[in-house]
DNA sequence: AAGTGGTCTAGACCACTTT
DNA sequence: AAGTGGTCTAGACCACTTC
Protein backbone atom coordinates (compact mmCIF):
# COMPACT_ATOMS: atom_id res chain seq x y z
CA UNK A 1 0.00 0.00 0.00
CA UNK A 2 2.89 2.21 0.48
CA UNK A 3 5.82 2.38 -2.42
CA UNK A 4 9.11 3.08 -0.48
CA UNK A 5 10.68 3.47 -3.92
CA UNK A 6 8.29 6.38 -4.76
CA UNK A 7 9.93 9.72 -5.06
CA UNK A 8 6.86 10.39 -3.36
CA UNK A 9 7.08 11.32 0.34
CA UNK A 10 5.28 8.31 2.48
CA UNK A 11 3.80 10.86 4.54
CA UNK A 12 2.17 12.00 1.71
CA UNK A 13 1.26 8.32 0.57
CA UNK A 14 -0.67 8.07 3.96
CA UNK A 15 -2.16 11.14 3.37
CA UNK A 16 -3.90 9.88 0.20
CA UNK A 17 -4.82 6.07 1.56
CA UNK A 18 -6.39 8.44 4.46
CA UNK A 19 -8.62 10.30 2.00
CA UNK A 20 -9.42 7.64 -0.21
CA UNK A 21 -10.61 5.56 2.66
CA UNK A 22 -13.03 8.66 3.69
CA UNK A 23 -14.06 8.95 -0.65
CA UNK A 24 -14.46 5.44 -0.53
CA UNK A 25 -17.00 5.76 2.61
CA UNK A 26 -15.15 3.21 4.51
CA UNK A 27 -14.48 5.94 7.27
CA UNK A 28 -17.51 8.64 7.10
CA UNK A 29 -18.65 11.59 9.27
CA UNK A 30 -17.34 11.31 12.88
CA UNK A 31 -15.84 7.92 12.34
CA UNK A 32 -12.50 7.30 14.26
CA UNK A 33 -9.48 6.97 12.01
CA UNK A 34 -6.76 4.19 13.05
CA UNK A 35 -4.47 5.19 15.77
CA UNK A 36 -1.26 6.30 15.05
CA UNK A 37 0.58 3.50 16.35
CA UNK A 38 -1.83 1.36 13.89
CA UNK A 39 -0.50 3.47 10.83
CA UNK A 40 2.99 2.65 12.26
CA UNK A 41 2.55 -0.86 11.95
CA UNK A 42 0.29 -1.18 9.14
CA UNK A 43 2.92 0.66 7.49
CA UNK A 44 6.16 -0.20 9.03
CA UNK A 45 6.66 3.67 9.47
CA UNK A 46 8.10 5.89 12.30
CA UNK A 47 5.36 7.33 14.56
CA UNK A 48 6.46 10.94 13.43
CA UNK A 49 5.63 10.33 9.84
CA UNK A 50 2.23 8.98 10.54
CA UNK A 51 2.07 12.13 12.40
CA UNK A 52 3.21 14.21 9.57
CA UNK A 53 0.36 12.70 7.46
CA UNK A 54 -2.39 13.08 10.07
CA UNK A 55 -1.39 16.25 10.73
CA UNK A 56 -1.43 17.74 7.56
CA UNK A 57 -5.59 16.68 6.90
CA UNK A 58 -5.46 18.23 10.35
CA UNK A 59 -4.87 21.32 8.60
CA UNK A 60 -7.04 20.90 5.83
CA UNK A 61 -9.82 20.41 7.67
CA UNK A 62 -10.28 16.96 6.77
CA UNK A 63 -9.50 15.48 10.54
CA UNK A 64 -9.77 16.67 13.83
CA UNK A 65 -7.97 15.02 16.80
CA UNK A 66 -8.90 14.70 20.57
CA UNK A 67 -6.11 14.65 23.05
CA UNK A 68 -6.76 11.11 24.83
CA UNK A 69 -9.49 9.74 22.53
CA UNK A 70 -8.58 9.68 18.95
CA UNK A 71 -8.97 11.12 15.58
CA UNK A 72 -11.79 11.35 13.61
CA UNK A 73 -13.23 12.16 10.26
CA UNK A 74 -14.19 16.13 10.45
CA UNK A 75 -18.24 16.36 9.91
CA UNK A 76 -17.73 19.72 8.20
CA UNK A 77 -19.79 19.23 5.71
CA UNK A 78 -19.70 19.49 2.10
CA UNK A 79 -21.42 22.73 1.32
CA UNK A 80 -19.45 24.33 4.74
CA UNK A 81 -16.12 23.10 2.56
CA UNK A 82 -17.58 24.62 -0.48
CA UNK A 83 -18.15 28.07 1.43
CA UNK A 84 -14.49 27.91 2.34
CA UNK A 85 -12.68 26.35 -0.35
CA UNK A 86 -11.84 26.89 -4.24
CA UNK A 87 -14.06 25.61 -6.15
CA UNK A 88 -14.66 25.16 -10.39
CA UNK A 89 -18.43 25.68 -11.53
CA UNK A 90 -19.53 22.24 -11.80
CA UNK A 91 -18.54 21.37 -7.72
CA UNK A 92 -20.10 24.56 -6.98
CA UNK A 93 -23.76 23.65 -8.39
CA UNK A 94 -23.02 20.16 -6.96
CA UNK A 95 -23.20 21.42 -3.88
CA UNK A 96 -25.89 23.31 -4.20
CA UNK A 97 -27.80 19.97 -5.36
CA UNK A 98 -28.15 21.03 -9.10
CA UNK A 99 -26.82 19.34 -11.92
CA UNK A 100 -23.98 21.32 -13.65
CA UNK A 101 -23.57 21.20 -17.51
CA UNK A 102 -21.40 23.38 -19.99
CA UNK A 103 -21.18 24.68 -23.51
CA UNK A 104 -18.06 25.86 -24.87
CA UNK A 105 -18.37 28.60 -27.19
CA UNK A 106 -14.75 28.97 -27.96
CA UNK A 107 -11.30 27.61 -27.03
CA UNK A 108 -8.10 29.61 -28.29
CA UNK A 109 -4.52 30.02 -27.63
CA UNK A 110 -3.64 34.10 -28.24
CA UNK A 111 -1.70 36.95 -27.36
CA UNK A 112 -2.13 37.97 -23.38
CA UNK A 113 -4.05 41.39 -23.60
CA UNK A 114 -2.79 43.76 -20.93
CA UNK A 115 -5.02 43.04 -18.02
CA UNK A 116 -4.78 39.83 -18.39
CA UNK A 117 -0.93 39.84 -18.57
CA UNK A 118 -0.88 42.10 -15.61
CA UNK A 119 -2.53 39.59 -13.51
CA UNK A 120 -1.29 36.66 -14.52
CA UNK A 121 2.34 37.96 -14.26
CA UNK A 122 3.54 37.44 -17.61
CA UNK A 123 5.25 39.56 -20.31
CA UNK A 124 3.04 40.86 -22.46
CA UNK A 125 3.93 38.60 -25.30
CA UNK A 126 3.06 35.46 -23.60
CA UNK A 127 0.49 33.42 -24.74
CA UNK A 128 -2.94 32.25 -22.86
CA UNK A 129 -5.36 30.06 -23.57
CA UNK A 130 -8.78 31.69 -23.73
CA UNK A 131 -11.92 29.28 -22.53
CA UNK A 132 -15.11 30.99 -23.34
CA UNK A 133 -17.81 28.96 -22.01
CA UNK A 134 -21.66 29.18 -21.22
CA UNK A 135 -22.37 27.35 -17.87
CA UNK A 136 -25.76 25.24 -16.87
CA UNK A 137 -27.39 24.04 -13.86
CA UNK A 138 -30.28 21.97 -14.13
CA UNK A 139 -30.13 22.68 -17.89
CA UNK A 140 -30.64 26.54 -17.87
CA UNK A 141 -28.12 28.97 -18.56
CA UNK A 142 -26.66 30.52 -15.28
CA UNK A 143 -23.51 32.02 -16.38
CA UNK A 144 -21.19 32.85 -18.62
CA UNK A 145 -17.11 32.43 -18.26
CA UNK A 146 -14.29 33.47 -19.79
CA UNK A 147 -10.89 32.04 -18.60
CA UNK A 148 -6.66 32.37 -19.38
CA UNK A 149 -4.19 29.92 -18.45
CA UNK A 150 -0.36 30.81 -19.40
CA UNK A 151 0.48 28.80 -22.03
CA UNK A 152 3.79 28.05 -21.02
CA UNK A 153 2.65 26.72 -17.76
CA UNK A 154 0.19 24.18 -19.21
CA UNK A 155 1.88 24.17 -23.16
CA UNK A 156 -0.36 20.92 -24.00
CA UNK A 157 -3.64 21.73 -23.06
CA UNK A 158 -6.44 20.82 -25.40
CA UNK A 159 -10.52 21.41 -25.52
CA UNK A 160 -10.84 17.71 -24.39
CA UNK A 161 -8.99 18.51 -20.98
CA UNK A 162 -11.03 21.28 -20.40
CA UNK A 163 -14.40 19.46 -19.98
CA UNK A 164 -14.33 17.34 -17.30
CA UNK A 165 -12.47 19.64 -15.14
CA UNK A 166 -9.71 21.75 -15.86
CA UNK A 167 -8.85 22.29 -12.17
CA UNK A 168 -7.71 18.33 -11.53
CA UNK A 169 -6.18 18.26 -15.32
CA UNK A 170 -3.84 21.25 -13.81
CA UNK A 171 -3.76 19.78 -10.30
CA UNK A 172 -3.21 15.59 -11.41
CA UNK A 173 -1.81 15.90 -14.91
CA UNK A 174 0.29 18.59 -14.35
CA UNK A 175 1.62 18.19 -10.46
CA UNK A 176 0.78 22.15 -10.16
CA UNK A 177 -1.17 22.43 -6.86
CA UNK A 178 -3.47 25.56 -6.10
CA UNK A 179 -2.83 27.46 -2.93
CA UNK A 180 -5.47 29.97 -3.17
CA UNK A 181 -7.60 31.92 -5.11
CA UNK A 182 -8.46 36.15 -4.68
CA UNK A 183 -11.76 36.83 -5.69
CA UNK A 184 -13.96 40.18 -6.36
CA UNK A 185 -17.81 39.98 -6.52
CA UNK A 186 -19.44 42.68 -8.19
CA UNK A 187 -23.29 43.93 -9.46
CA UNK A 188 -24.04 44.94 -12.49
CA UNK A 189 -26.45 44.94 -15.40
CA UNK A 190 -26.29 42.53 -18.20
CA UNK A 191 -25.70 43.85 -21.93
CA UNK A 192 -28.08 43.12 -24.55
CA UNK A 193 -26.08 40.27 -25.95
CA UNK A 194 -25.34 38.75 -22.60
CA UNK A 195 -29.09 38.71 -21.93
CA UNK A 196 -29.46 36.46 -24.62
CA UNK A 197 -27.46 34.00 -24.01
CA UNK A 198 -28.45 34.14 -20.22
CA UNK A 199 -31.98 33.92 -21.48
CA UNK A 200 -33.05 36.90 -19.11
CA UNK A 201 -34.90 40.72 -20.01
CA UNK A 202 -32.10 43.46 -21.03
CA UNK A 203 -30.48 45.31 -17.94
CA UNK A 204 -31.03 42.25 -15.59
CA UNK A 205 -28.89 42.89 -12.91
CA UNK A 206 -26.02 40.30 -13.09
CA UNK A 207 -23.14 39.30 -10.39
CA UNK A 208 -19.30 39.93 -12.07
CA UNK A 209 -16.96 37.97 -10.26
CA UNK A 210 -13.51 37.35 -10.88
CA UNK A 211 -11.36 35.24 -9.57
CA UNK A 212 -7.20 34.59 -9.86
CA UNK A 213 -5.95 31.40 -8.70
CA UNK A 214 -2.50 31.11 -7.51
CA UNK A 215 -0.21 27.73 -6.91
CA UNK A 216 1.81 26.93 -3.85
CA UNK A 217 4.80 28.34 -5.55
CA UNK A 218 3.08 31.86 -5.39
CA UNK A 219 2.10 32.25 -9.31
CA UNK A 220 -0.77 32.52 -10.51
CA UNK A 221 -2.38 30.18 -12.63
CA UNK A 222 -6.05 31.20 -13.64
CA UNK A 223 -7.86 34.18 -14.39
CA UNK A 224 -11.31 33.40 -14.45
CA UNK A 225 -14.33 36.44 -15.54
CA UNK A 226 -17.99 35.26 -14.95
CA UNK A 227 -21.60 36.59 -15.30
CA UNK A 228 -23.90 34.71 -12.98
CA UNK A 229 -28.01 35.96 -13.58
CA UNK A 230 -28.40 37.48 -10.11
CA UNK A 231 -31.92 36.18 -9.71
CA UNK A 232 -30.77 32.56 -9.97
CA UNK A 233 -26.81 32.68 -8.33
CA UNK A 234 -26.24 33.85 -4.44
CA UNK A 235 -22.81 33.97 -3.98
CA UNK A 236 -21.77 32.57 -0.42
CA UNK A 237 -18.81 32.71 1.83
CA UNK A 238 -17.73 31.45 4.86
CA UNK A 239 -14.98 33.76 6.21
CA UNK A 240 -13.04 32.52 9.41
CA UNK A 241 -11.40 33.49 12.59
CA UNK A 242 -12.50 37.17 13.72
CA UNK B 1 14.64 32.78 26.55
CA UNK B 2 13.43 28.95 27.09
CA UNK B 3 12.45 27.69 30.25
CA UNK B 4 12.64 24.16 29.96
CA UNK B 5 10.93 23.68 33.23
CA UNK B 6 7.55 25.63 31.94
CA UNK B 7 4.53 24.04 31.46
CA UNK B 8 3.98 25.72 28.24
CA UNK B 9 5.54 23.36 25.46
CA UNK B 10 8.97 24.47 24.15
CA UNK B 11 7.62 24.71 20.67
CA UNK B 12 5.08 27.21 21.76
CA UNK B 13 7.95 29.63 23.73
CA UNK B 14 9.68 29.10 19.99
CA UNK B 15 7.04 30.32 17.96
CA UNK B 16 6.15 33.44 20.69
CA UNK B 17 10.12 34.19 20.49
CA UNK B 18 9.54 34.60 16.61
CA UNK B 19 6.19 36.15 16.60
CA UNK B 20 7.84 38.97 19.15
CA UNK B 21 10.94 39.57 17.06
CA UNK B 22 8.63 40.47 14.24
CA UNK B 23 6.51 42.65 16.26
CA UNK B 24 9.60 44.95 17.62
CA UNK B 25 10.28 45.22 14.39
CA UNK B 26 14.06 43.22 14.46
CA UNK B 27 12.25 41.12 11.87
CA UNK B 28 10.27 42.89 8.74
CA UNK B 29 8.29 41.00 5.80
CA UNK B 30 10.72 39.29 3.79
CA UNK B 31 13.42 39.23 6.42
CA UNK B 32 14.93 35.96 6.32
CA UNK B 33 14.74 34.07 10.12
CA UNK B 34 17.36 31.87 11.39
CA UNK B 35 17.81 28.54 10.02
CA UNK B 36 16.62 25.58 11.68
CA UNK B 37 20.18 24.43 12.88
CA UNK B 38 20.89 27.84 14.28
CA UNK B 39 17.56 27.64 16.54
CA UNK B 40 18.58 24.10 17.62
CA UNK B 41 21.83 25.46 18.73
CA UNK B 42 20.77 28.82 20.60
CA UNK B 43 17.67 26.93 22.44
CA UNK B 44 19.28 23.81 23.08
CA UNK B 45 16.54 21.61 21.38
CA UNK B 46 16.12 18.81 18.42
CA UNK B 47 15.72 20.43 15.25
CA UNK B 48 12.46 18.78 14.81
CA UNK B 49 11.64 20.85 17.86
CA UNK B 50 12.60 23.81 16.06
CA UNK B 51 10.71 22.73 12.74
CA UNK B 52 7.29 22.01 15.03
CA UNK B 53 7.38 26.06 16.07
CA UNK B 54 7.96 27.30 12.40
CA UNK B 55 5.68 25.19 10.50
CA UNK B 56 3.12 26.45 12.80
CA UNK B 57 3.89 29.88 11.82
CA UNK B 58 3.91 28.81 7.87
CA UNK B 59 0.26 27.28 8.61
CA UNK B 60 -0.77 30.54 10.13
CA UNK B 61 0.85 32.53 7.58
CA UNK B 62 3.35 34.57 9.29
CA UNK B 63 6.31 32.33 7.89
CA UNK B 64 6.90 31.69 3.94
CA UNK B 65 9.67 28.38 3.40
CA UNK B 66 11.59 28.26 0.56
CA UNK B 67 13.52 24.99 -0.14
CA UNK B 68 17.27 25.31 0.00
CA UNK B 69 17.23 29.08 0.25
CA UNK B 70 15.77 29.72 4.23
CA UNK B 71 13.08 30.51 5.96
CA UNK B 72 11.23 34.23 5.58
CA UNK B 73 8.78 36.47 6.83
CA UNK B 74 5.44 36.41 5.02
CA UNK B 75 4.81 40.03 3.22
CA UNK B 76 1.22 38.88 3.45
CA UNK B 77 0.20 42.61 4.13
CA UNK B 78 -3.19 43.96 5.97
CA UNK B 79 -5.34 43.77 2.64
CA UNK B 80 -4.89 40.07 1.93
CA UNK B 81 -5.19 39.76 5.40
CA UNK B 82 -8.59 41.74 6.12
CA UNK B 83 -9.56 39.18 2.32
CA UNK B 84 -9.78 36.40 4.61
CA UNK B 85 -10.80 37.29 7.76
CA UNK B 86 -14.12 38.79 9.44
CA UNK B 87 -14.22 42.77 9.42
CA UNK B 88 -16.27 45.37 10.71
CA UNK B 89 -17.63 48.34 7.54
CA UNK B 90 -14.57 50.47 9.28
CA UNK B 91 -11.96 48.40 9.43
CA UNK B 92 -12.99 47.04 5.37
CA UNK B 93 -12.68 51.05 4.44
CA UNK B 94 -9.60 51.12 6.21
CA UNK B 95 -7.96 49.03 4.84
CA UNK B 96 -9.56 50.20 1.16
CA UNK B 97 -7.56 53.51 2.14
CA UNK B 98 -10.75 55.42 2.96
CA UNK B 99 -12.59 57.30 5.64
CA UNK B 100 -15.22 55.58 7.35
CA UNK B 101 -18.27 57.37 8.68
CA UNK B 102 -21.72 56.05 10.18
CA UNK B 103 -25.39 57.74 10.82
CA UNK B 104 -27.67 55.77 12.81
CA UNK B 105 -31.15 56.18 11.36
CA UNK B 106 -32.02 54.18 14.00
CA UNK B 107 -31.67 52.09 17.46
CA UNK B 108 -34.48 49.85 18.89
CA UNK B 109 -35.32 46.96 21.03
CA UNK B 110 -37.91 45.03 19.20
CA UNK B 111 -39.45 41.37 19.07
CA UNK B 112 -37.55 39.41 16.30
CA UNK B 113 -39.11 38.48 13.12
CA UNK B 114 -39.95 35.00 11.97
CA UNK B 115 -36.97 35.16 9.58
CA UNK B 116 -34.63 37.01 11.73
CA UNK B 117 -35.37 34.58 14.47
CA UNK B 118 -34.74 31.96 12.22
CA UNK B 119 -31.15 32.76 11.40
CA UNK B 120 -30.58 34.03 14.93
CA UNK B 121 -31.89 30.16 15.93
CA UNK B 122 -34.16 32.46 18.86
CA UNK B 123 -37.80 32.25 19.90
CA UNK B 124 -40.10 33.83 18.11
CA UNK B 125 -41.28 35.72 21.49
CA UNK B 126 -37.48 36.93 21.69
CA UNK B 127 -36.11 40.51 21.74
CA UNK B 128 -33.40 41.52 19.11
CA UNK B 129 -31.41 45.31 18.95
CA UNK B 130 -32.07 46.37 15.53
CA UNK B 131 -29.58 48.87 14.51
CA UNK B 132 -30.12 50.56 11.26
CA UNK B 133 -27.42 52.68 9.64
CA UNK B 134 -26.13 54.89 6.72
CA UNK B 135 -22.17 53.72 6.01
CA UNK B 136 -20.25 56.29 4.37
CA UNK B 137 -16.70 56.17 2.87
CA UNK B 138 -14.83 59.70 2.45
CA UNK B 139 -18.01 61.46 3.27
CA UNK B 140 -20.31 59.88 0.38
CA UNK B 141 -23.03 57.30 1.10
CA UNK B 142 -21.79 53.95 0.83
CA UNK B 143 -24.00 51.36 2.21
CA UNK B 144 -27.26 51.11 4.14
CA UNK B 145 -26.82 48.45 6.72
CA UNK B 146 -29.68 46.63 9.50
CA UNK B 147 -28.12 44.81 12.05
CA UNK B 148 -29.95 42.27 14.37
CA UNK B 149 -28.69 41.40 17.88
CA UNK B 150 -29.99 38.94 20.19
CA UNK B 151 -31.12 41.01 23.39
CA UNK B 152 -30.25 37.87 25.72
CA UNK B 153 -26.73 37.82 24.37
CA UNK B 154 -25.64 41.41 24.94
CA UNK B 155 -28.76 43.15 27.42
CA UNK B 156 -27.08 45.97 28.34
CA UNK B 157 -25.98 47.47 24.58
CA UNK B 158 -26.69 50.96 23.77
CA UNK B 159 -26.20 53.35 21.08
CA UNK B 160 -22.76 54.34 22.64
CA UNK B 161 -21.64 51.43 22.41
CA UNK B 162 -22.56 50.53 19.00
CA UNK B 163 -20.96 53.27 17.63
CA UNK B 164 -16.88 52.95 18.00
CA UNK B 165 -17.22 49.20 17.23
CA UNK B 166 -19.91 46.76 17.64
CA UNK B 167 -17.20 44.08 17.19
CA UNK B 168 -14.75 44.97 20.09
CA UNK B 169 -17.92 45.62 22.19
CA UNK B 170 -19.57 42.02 21.76
CA UNK B 171 -15.75 40.35 22.19
CA UNK B 172 -14.09 42.50 24.42
CA UNK B 173 -16.60 44.18 26.83
CA UNK B 174 -19.20 40.29 26.64
CA UNK B 175 -16.15 38.58 26.31
CA UNK B 176 -17.90 36.69 23.48
CA UNK B 177 -15.27 35.86 20.92
CA UNK B 178 -15.93 35.78 17.27
CA UNK B 179 -15.49 32.39 15.29
CA UNK B 180 -16.63 32.95 11.93
CA UNK B 181 -19.45 34.13 9.54
CA UNK B 182 -21.41 32.67 7.01
CA UNK B 183 -21.94 35.85 4.04
CA UNK B 184 -24.14 35.56 0.75
CA UNK B 185 -23.91 37.78 -1.95
CA UNK B 186 -26.17 38.78 -4.08
CA UNK B 187 -26.93 41.55 -7.25
CA UNK B 188 -30.04 43.45 -7.25
CA UNK B 189 -31.26 47.09 -7.94
CA UNK B 190 -32.24 49.98 -5.83
CA UNK B 191 -35.91 51.06 -4.85
CA UNK B 192 -36.50 54.60 -5.17
CA UNK B 193 -36.13 55.03 -1.44
CA UNK B 194 -32.88 53.38 -1.66
CA UNK B 195 -31.69 55.08 -4.49
CA UNK B 196 -32.18 58.30 -2.48
CA UNK B 197 -30.40 57.69 0.89
CA UNK B 198 -27.32 56.13 -1.15
CA UNK B 199 -27.26 59.47 -3.97
CA UNK B 200 -27.59 57.09 -6.88
CA UNK B 201 -29.89 57.11 -9.78
CA UNK B 202 -33.39 54.72 -9.12
CA UNK B 203 -32.71 51.16 -10.81
CA UNK B 204 -28.77 51.01 -10.07
CA UNK B 205 -27.06 48.23 -9.39
CA UNK B 206 -26.15 46.79 -5.74
CA UNK B 207 -24.71 44.54 -3.37
CA UNK B 208 -27.44 42.71 -1.19
CA UNK B 209 -24.77 41.22 1.50
CA UNK B 210 -25.91 39.21 4.24
CA UNK B 211 -23.81 38.45 7.20
CA UNK B 212 -24.67 36.58 10.40
CA UNK B 213 -21.92 35.66 12.14
CA UNK B 214 -21.41 33.10 15.12
CA UNK B 215 -19.59 32.64 18.20
CA UNK B 216 -17.13 30.20 19.55
CA UNK B 217 -19.65 28.22 21.28
CA UNK B 218 -21.45 27.86 17.83
CA UNK B 219 -24.23 30.32 18.79
CA UNK B 220 -25.29 33.27 16.47
CA UNK B 221 -24.47 36.88 17.62
CA UNK B 222 -25.09 39.03 14.57
CA UNK B 223 -27.14 39.35 11.43
CA UNK B 224 -26.53 42.44 8.88
CA UNK B 225 -28.18 42.72 5.53
CA UNK B 226 -26.13 45.47 3.93
CA UNK B 227 -26.95 47.18 0.29
CA UNK B 228 -23.68 48.18 -1.32
CA UNK B 229 -23.47 50.55 -3.81
CA UNK B 230 -22.74 48.82 -7.10
CA UNK B 231 -20.39 51.25 -8.70
CA UNK B 232 -18.31 51.70 -5.67
CA UNK B 233 -18.28 48.74 -4.03
CA UNK B 234 -16.53 45.58 -4.97
CA UNK B 235 -16.49 42.94 -2.81
CA UNK B 236 -12.96 40.98 -2.54
CA UNK B 237 -12.61 37.62 -0.82
CA UNK B 238 -9.02 35.28 -0.51
CA UNK B 239 -10.61 31.29 -0.60
CA UNK B 240 -7.90 29.13 0.73
CA UNK B 241 -6.56 25.60 -0.25
CA UNK B 242 -7.68 24.02 -3.30
C1' DA C 1 -4.12 -0.39 33.32
C1' DA C 2 -4.34 0.35 28.56
C1' DG C 3 -4.77 3.30 24.77
C1' DT C 4 -4.65 7.89 22.77
C1' DG C 5 -2.61 12.08 21.20
C1' DG C 6 1.24 15.82 22.81
C1' DT C 7 5.87 16.66 23.16
C1' DC C 8 10.76 15.77 22.47
C1' DT C 9 15.43 13.66 21.26
C1' DA C 10 19.70 12.95 18.43
C1' DG C 11 20.72 11.55 14.92
C1' DA C 12 20.35 10.45 9.33
C1' DC C 13 20.20 11.13 4.11
C1' DC C 14 18.08 13.82 0.38
C1' DA C 15 17.27 17.74 -3.07
C1' DC C 16 17.88 22.26 -3.75
C1' DT C 17 20.22 26.95 -3.83
C1' DT C 18 24.15 29.75 -3.36
C1' DT C 19 29.10 30.54 -3.37
C1' DA D 1 31.33 22.70 -0.95
C1' DA D 2 28.39 24.64 2.33
C1' DG D 3 23.98 25.76 3.88
C1' DT D 4 19.03 25.31 3.60
C1' DG D 5 14.65 23.05 4.11
C1' DG D 6 12.33 18.05 3.21
C1' DT D 7 11.91 13.66 4.83
C1' DC D 8 12.53 9.91 8.07
C1' DT D 9 13.94 6.85 12.14
C1' DA D 10 13.37 4.46 16.68
C1' DG D 11 12.89 5.38 20.44
C1' DA D 12 11.13 8.29 25.07
C1' DC D 13 8.00 10.39 28.74
C1' DC D 14 3.78 13.03 29.50
C1' DA D 15 -1.39 14.11 30.19
C1' DC D 16 -5.64 12.67 29.14
C1' DT D 17 -9.65 9.41 28.45
C1' DT D 18 -11.77 5.03 28.92
C1' DC D 19 -12.34 0.72 31.15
Amino acid sequence: MIDRKSPVPMYYQIEQYIEQLIESRNLKSGDQIPSEREFTDQFHVSRMTVRQAVMNLVHSGVLVRIKGKGTFVSNQNKIEKSLLGLNGFSEDMISRGMKPGSFMMSFARIRAAAKVADRLALDEHDDVFEIKRTRFADDEPMAIETSYIPAKMVPDLTEDQVSPSLYQYIERQCGLPFDHAVQSIEASVVTAEEAKILAIPKGSPILLIERCSYLKNGRPIELTKSLFRADRYKFMVKLPRG
